[in-house]
DNA sequence: TGACGATATTGATACTTGCCGATATTGGTG
DNA sequence: CACCAATATCGGCAAGTATCAATATCGTCA
């Protein structure tokens, strides 16, 4: 409410919110499977086929990508080459585990709280 | 480029996609944070203290969660509490796991391509 | 150097989203 | 029933974002 007075100040600036950001999107999250599946880097105009955007538009997420820290890229000759980064990679199931948390656990006996909780 | 013809209208449709972005804002990720580190249900007034956001934006983030799939909750006395849902987590490290896909594997030593890709 | 193919950037537009104040709704209580 | 506390919904605004056409940039090749 106070720290709030600085109007809407505070987007994304997290980076676990940069990367889910990052792949929040139909057209990104396709790009990242075509990555993952390939296995190895792809060529920025393999996408332009599976997205059904135009080219500016693929450019475009390529970057966002690149900027949310999953891809990383190398220009060879004409073409430029999209791998994705192990890094984000790391980060994106490390807090895929996280959110997991109790869920793994046998979930001890829990107390529901029949009376009034903390406020 | 055919398809998009249509303008627009694509936008989350896929599950994948509304599940990322129901957690790609600091908010509701603190959110799914607090209720995976809780390891149970939380009520909603809880989430109110945590999140240096007006009641109503929690209210909204707490929908917007519950219809991307992440949440369900349930009326006890004046309190709504809150729960992660098993199979949204489930799903979400299943996501982790493609994404991770060629990166854990020893990587099979490939043969960069040096002329031209596909197109 | 000039032409060409592959990407990136720019500019404009429409849609989406986060936020809050005001208000409605719900359930318990006196 | 009237009142109160906890949540939800509404209305509207400001900022973000996805998209494309047009254009710029970069590298290759003749």
């Amino acid at each position: 409410m106070f720290v709030n007075t600085i109007l809407h100040m505070k987007r994304a600036t997290d980076p676990d919110t940069q990367l889910l950001q990052g792949a929040a999107d139909p057209t990104r999250l396709a790009i990242l499977r075509q990555l993952a599946a390939a296995g190895t880097e792809v060529c920025a105009c393999d996408f332009t086929a599976c997205c059904d955007v135009a080219q500016p538009t693929v450019s475009h997420h390529l970057r966002v990508l690149r900027e949310a820290g999953w891809v990383s890229s190398e220009r060879r000759a004409s073409w430029v080459y999209y791998r994705l980064e192990a890094d984000a990679v790391a980060r994106f199931r490390a807090l895929a585990g996280d959110l997991a948390g109790g869920m793994l656990a046998p979930a001890s006996p829990r107390a529901l709280p029949v009376v009034q909780p903390s406020a």
